[in-house]
DNA sequence: ATATTTTTGTTGCTTTTGCAACATTTTACA
DNA sequence: TGTAAAATGTTGCAAAAGCAACAAAAATAT
């Protein structure tokens, strides 16, 4: 996962960042920042911790839209926050740092030398991202329970690059991401082993396919 | 939707192409250009035409992965092609320009006026179609055909600014976007008819909601 | 203009899945 | 360290959705 601020000196990215305004803001743990986020077209980068995005519907119930993490980016030009049923609600401590648009392109940045390695690694994060989308479109896209499961596993191997490995959220994060009944998927999983296909222990998953 | 050379006039656009070593073909309808695809990393941006992306699982059975317009950029570092199961077809005759991703910041076209102008474009290019990835994870997340049906067609108003509009795709085109079946959805827009929700003439569609 | 392909509408049947409601285990935190 | 909260495992049941198999209408191609 790239960094917004990679490959370039502690020294350059205080100047960097003085020159693109940047705004750095420090949040605790479960509090709404979409206030801060009603403004003019900007990029918001986590430094640290993560966020959720939580659509609440006519009913009143909620559900994660998505999570960002560390080095994730998201912002005005990016998401869908412009409606009122979403909230952004940070998960943990967490750090980010604010960018208006416009100023990615200012005269002043333009002169400075690193700035053909921010706009890369602006460049590369949001290639990233849509590589992610595109991975869970794909899960999400598949008709059964058994074949997003099949799927995600089979993706989570491939970016561990073993058969075996060890799942890095909860099986209940797991079922969200692929948005199925959690009840549900722990039914199809117990017959995925039982049919030899996998193998779990805890959160260590072996794939036999 | 923001063109990769948006705001460049012609005779700069043939220079910074040349710059950029930008490489235009064009294909035939249903033509698979994935072979094209297996090089080092590059950004294609879809001049004019539509591509699909499918995958063929371990049956056989193909399935529209996603769909690619005018204006769209896919490649290497936005894209899941790496795999073999996925292949790339033109629906219609389509033009692509090729761009090699490191050619992006090369010497040359960092002294060229019209720089910041493409890197601005790009950038929201690549915002647009994350912004777009967003909103249809939004609707396969949903639980419901229903709900599916609901969002998606609140979403295409709000697109229009107007609670009457006319569907632009085919309904079992709109059934592959949403995931579902085409009989299951013709069935549930049924009832959201008869229960007064929406109300549709082919492809004109009023919601009321 | 006619033939062929694609899209749309419909319905019965079966399977999958969500939901609710638990008990149990694990984790977090005061 | 003890207690509250979150995660996991399990199951019956009802509802939803997929699938198959049509006919009819519309669009496309020759």
């Amino acid at each position: 996962m790239t960094n917004l601020f990679e490959n370039i000196s502690e020294k350059n990215l205080l100047k960097l960042k003085r020159i693109l305004k940047a705004n750095t803001i420090r949040y605790r743990k479960n509090v709404n920042i979409l206030s801060n986020v009603n403004r003019s077209d900007f990029i918001a980068m986590i430094d640290s911790g993560s966020i959720n995005f939580i659509y609440t519907d006519y009913d009143g119930n909620k559900s994660i839209l998505e999570e960002l993490n560390k080095g994730e980016i998201f912002g005005s030009l990016t998401s869908t926050i412009h409606s009122e049923e979403i909230t952004c609600i940070t998960k943990e401590e967490t750090q980010i740092t604010y960018i208006e648009y416009d100023e990615i392109t200012n005269n002043e940045i333009i002169k400075n030398d690193y700035y053909i390695i921010f706009i890369k690694n602006l460049i590369r994060i949001l290639s990233e991202q849509l590589s992610n989308r595109n991975r869970r479109i794909e899960l999400l896209t598949k008709k059964t329970t058994r074949d997003k499961i099949l799927i995600f596993l089979k993706q989570e191997s491939q970016r561990k690059k073993n058969k075996t490995f060890f799942l890095k959220t909860t099986y209940t994060e797991m079922a969200n991401y692929l948005s199925v009944d959690r009840s549900a998927m722990t039914r199809e999983i117990k017959y995925l082993k039982e049919e030899g296909f996998i193998e779990t222990n805890g959160k260590q998953i072996t794939i036999n396919y």
